[in-house]
Formats: C-alpha cells, structure tokens, sequence
DNA sequence: ACAAAGCCCTGATAGC
DNA sequence: TGCTATCAGGGCTTTG
C-alpha cells in the first residue's frame, strides 16, 4: 500500500513529466465514486486547458498545482496507482480516472479495489480543507525530536494506533510502522503513555530511518505498489517484520509473530520487542 | 480523547 | 473442479 515512501516515489517521478503540460480533458472515469468533489463531466470541464505548474506531496496526498489556482489531488488508499503513459500505450489495468493532456500523453489513475479518491479544488481555502487537520511531516528537517516528544508525551491508547493516525503525524502506514517499531525494539501492544523519553527519541529516528530507506529503495511493493512508471519497489526485499510472520527474525532468529492491533495485521519480534503479549 | 465496528471493494486463498 | 466464506486495509463515519 502507498504509504509516505511509496508517495513520495510516485511524486518524484511524475515531477519529470508532468510539468508544463495543458489538459485536454477527462478521458476516462468509470467509477464516479472515486471522484470526490465533482460529476465527472464538470470535471473535465474545470480541468480543460489548464496547465500543470508543480506536484507536491503532503502525508499520503499526492497535489497537482495548476493555473488558475486549481489543485487536483489523489489519495491511492490501498492499491491505487498513478501512470504517466501515452495515450496510445497498451491499457493499463484497473485504470478508472485518466487525465489527458494536449500532446498524446496521459495520467492514468488504476486501483484494483476502486478506493483511491480524485478531488479537484477551486482555492487554496478548499485545499486546505482536506490537508488542515494533518500532522506534522516526519521527514522535514524542522520536525525535530522534541517536536515528536511534544505532540506524544501527552497521548494515550496504543502506541501502533496512534502512530498511524495522521491527525498527529503523517507518512506512516502499517508496513512502515510495524518496521518503525522493530528498528526502535519496542512491542506494538505498549501504550504511548507507558513510553520513556529516551524510549520516544528511539522511535523518532527509527521512524525517519524505515522511511528514508523505504524512498532509497523505491517503495515497497508487496502485491500492488507500482511507481509512477509502472515499475516494482525494491523495499520488500529489506523488510524486517511486515509480512514475515513464521520467518525467522534477521537480527536474533526469532519466529516473527503476528497479531492484530487496532484491527490492524501486526508483525513483530518477540524476542527484540520484548513486553505483552497475550497473542 | 480514545475504542471498536462498519463502510467501501475485489483478487487471493482456504475450506468443503 | 467449483462453489462459498473469509481476509487484506486507509481514511472516514458512527456509536459507545
Ligand atoms: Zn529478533
């Protein structure tokens, strides 16, 4: 699943391509349900012949600046992808949004299980609506450990849920936090208020490591990530604990153990993230 | 603030 | 073989 590395990757990627190009129309949209702000038809209607100035990426959210103050965003939920392709390029699976562009080539939006989401904004105001509540970027050289110390050392409930909710901080999905959680050694059942601050400084950089490798290496591609170009990440090969429940820990050879917390499959070592677990 | 469950979806997998 | 039930989960909503 796109998480913040994954993101990133894509946003990379079609930065080299996307720029400068004039929007001829909404080729396709098959299933009007992703599209999340307008009928399709309105929205080819407020895309049309505007131009793509920039793309950035905020938590999981992939924007695309236009002319005319205008930003279309997409959000890849689970197995949601974006494709830059020509317009005469075989079809790509899946493939239910398509923004095409003046000179032959197009975007391409496929997801197997059709919960991705498009959204087009007319304002800053309107995009800001979507983006207001998020956390901090994990990432930013202004995030600092005492940011993470801050926005943790007063929350309670379970350390893993919490870390994936991006109302405190964004990035994270549940392969990157179940990796995130073995680099720091620390249980997924352990409550954020039972946390040291030695124990959050720990996480802190163990969370900026899982996800810098993860953009080193591309993303990860477990079923479904493909980048911006179609092609498979390479994390997947490098995963210490997400998806490798009955293989042996690669630091301690322990059984990898998974459990479900927050109604969430959670993978994790044991033995190097020792603390309960009543399985 | 936090927890748990339901919703949206469909390919893969397990069970009969 | 062929059917049916279950599972995977990001973000949101609803209920407690
Ligand atoms: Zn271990």
């Amino acid at each position: 699943m796109p998480e913040l590395p994954e993101v990133e990757t894509t946003v990379r990627d079609l930065r080299q391509y996307l720029p400068g190009k004039t929007i001829d129309k909404v080729s396709l949209a098959d299933w009007p349900r992703m599209i999340q702000t307008h009928p399709p038809e309105i929205l080819s209607q407020l895309l049309a012949g505007e131009q793509i100035l920039g793309l950035e990426r905020r938590a999981k959210y992939i924007i695309v600046n236009l002319t005319n103050d205008k930003y279309l965003v997409f959000h890849r939920k689970m197995t949601g992808n974006l494709f830059f392709r020509q317009q005469d390029a075989p079809a790509d699976k899946y493939t239910h949004v398509v923004i095409a562009f003046t000179d032959g080539t197009e975007l391409r939006f496929t997801d197997l299980r059709k919960f991705g989401r498009v959204y087009l904004f007319l304002g800053k105001a309107e995009l800001d609506g979507l983006l207001g509540r998020l956390g901090p970027e994990p990432l930013l050289d202004s995030f600092t450990p005492q940011d993470f110390q801050e926005i943790m050392r007063p929350r309670k409930g379970n350390l893993k849920v919490l870390l994936l909710n991006q109302d405190v901080l964004v990035g994270l999905g549940n392969i990157y936090v179940n990796e995130a959680l073995f680099v720091s050694g620390l249980n997924p059942q352990r409550t954020a208020q039972s946390l040291t601050d030695g124990e959050r400084e720990k996480l802190y950089h163990a969370i900026r490591q899982v996800l810098n490798t993860g953009i080193e290496n591309r993303g990860t591609t477990l079923s479904d990530y493909l980048d911006g170009e179609g092609n498979k990440g390479r994390n997947q090969e490098i995963l210490f604990v997400h998806n490798r429940d009955k293989e042996p820990c690669r630091t301690c050879g322990t059984t990898i153990a998974k459990i479900v917390v927050g109604q969430r499959g959670t993978y994790y070592c044991p033995t190097c993230q020792p603390g309960e677990s009543s399985q």
